[in-house]
DNA sequence: TTGACATTCAACCAAAAGGTTGAATATATT
DNA sequence: AATATATTCAACCTTTTGGTTGAATGTCAA
């Protein structure tokens, strides 16, 4: 379920802007595809291939209800690309050498 | 600093195994490129590119002495990705629909 | 100065990403 | 039955990505 995989594609997923956009859209509760894709200025297509992207990295539910599609947000990948990031934060907040880090960047400051 | 742009390097960064690997191994501090390549299958020159990557996404900082190129980790883009996913995530938490939402899940976990 | 070492540059390649247009499918509406 | 609507499928194109190999560059060491 949580394969480095998944996390790849969660990550490339957010990592397009028109993506990033489609979730926050979805903030506001389900929506169908040609609500999504409205008010972009790319083809229907075009969305629809970005839903894929973001189906197949589970960041969004599609439920189908005759011919149209009701698209909702999931949480559950973002949170595992947080753990993922706070993890990598968290172990360089804590190291040892921070105070040397903080004082070599201190230094290249002054040119 | 911080445009849009800057956020879609960052999590492209990331999305790929063999760079986070490289950010993981710089986590035990500066190391050449030689050294980071060393554990890697591929060639030298992937590598390179891979850190090239990083750099453009100010991931990593790159220091010249002599042959010798010290890389050491950067931890601003991180923090303004993990923002990004952060509000995302708050956002989603606060929304008056997760009962809805959990209803929702529970009734489809049924089948 | 000759040779080894650290790294990048350049050219190339295959696969994936992101877009387009046009046709197909399935469901509603009249 | 005919038409309109919602959506995907398929083919195509261009750019980017991730890798390769071989040559170039710059620095250290004998």
């Amino acid at each position: 379920m949580s394969t480095p995989q998944t996390l790849d594609r969660t990550l490339l997923a957010i990592a397009d802007p028109t993506r990033r956009a489609i979730l926050q859209r979805l903030s506001s509760g389900e929506a169908r595809v040609t609500e999504v894709a409205q008010p972009f200025s790319m083809s229907l297509n075009a969305i629809s291939k970005h839903i894929l992207v973001l189906e197949r990295a589970r960041l969004v539910k599609r439920r189908r209800v005759g011919r149209e599609h009701f698209l909702s947000y999931r949480s559950e990948p973002l949170d595992t690309a947080a753990k993922w990031i706070d993890e990598t934060r968290n172990f360089w907040a804590s190291r040892l050498d921070t105070l040397e880090k903080l004082l070599r960047e201190e230094d290249e400051a002054k040119r």
